[in-house]
DNA sequence: TATTGTTATACTCTATAACTATA
DNA sequence: TATAGTTATAGAGTATAACAATA
């Protein structure tokens, strides 16, 4: 079976959008406190990268930085996050995970991989070996083209 | 190589979003007649349902019906769909593409395709089969979970 | 009473435009 | 002038609550 660029794109167009809609339900309904998935990747970054500034938030995210700063916001509000001035360079903003924050994070995350794990066991180990790699495949193709807004 | 369920259900959260940002990102960038991805996902049912009722849209779609509803009227005013009492039943709604919604559709659907196509012509043939065995693997464990609502 | 759908309201995500402040 | 960030504004997506109409 050879196949063709436009085969696997209509594949991705498919099912990817259904599996952001399980993934995004699931952050919202768990009893635990829950994250928006823009909310939970922006805390997981910040948390892997603290003090960075919004410009790296922004680009990682792949927003404008309005869009980020906003959605820093909603983070800085539920005390997940705080901005500090960073001193040496004063434009800049020191983006720091706080641990309730960090809590939150870990909770979300254990809560979101439960479901998931809970829905991958069914799927047999061959299958799942095919999952990652094609996920590390498309990972490697489709990293980070920004908005020019950054 | 054995992959338990918790790896594929990193792989899938830390990946899916990122897929779903560079689609959601196309389709609005595009030149052409943009429709975002629940947009998209609409017409594209109901285009494959012609005379559909509401509730079939929410249920697709993952939706309560007030946000189906929304979404909807949003094709609507746009041009894209109408909204018809269907005689037998009037409860019921027919929800029809219009053939304006049906050459949008279309259009979008190419440009999207093409970005994602292009970007996956620099994957192996090998890489792009595992790539659809994959999603279809996903596709049948992650068929619709339907909120309460509907 | 149960089903189908809408309206009202509210919150998040995201963008563009316009702005401030620092380098 | 270029960079880092915020505020103002607006539109889309989504939910819950409350409601109307039909079966």
């Amino acid at each position: 079976m050879t196949v063709t660029p436009e085969q696997s794109a209509g594949e991705l167009l498919e099912v990817v959008p259904m599996l952001m809609k399980e993934i995004r339900s699931q952050m919202r309904s768990q009893g635990a406190p829950d994250l928006t998935v823009p909310q939970f990747r922006t805390l997981a970054f910040v948390n892997r990268n603290q003090g960075s500034p919004l410009c790296k938030v922004a680009d990682h995210m792949g927003l404008t930085p309005p869009s980020a700063s906003t959605l820093v916001d909603g983070l800085i509000k539920r005390g997940m996050m705080t901005r500090e001035d960073q001193p040496d360079n004063r434009r800049r903003v020191r983006l720091v995970v706080t641990s309730r924050g960090r809590a939150i994070l870990e909770a979300s995350r254990r809560g979101t991989m439960a479901y998931l794990a809970e829905k991958l066991s069914s799927v047999s180990a061959d299958n799942r070996e095919l999952i990652v790699k094609a996920m590390q495949a498309l990972r490697s193709v489709f990293t980070n083209s920004t908005p020019k807004g950054a």
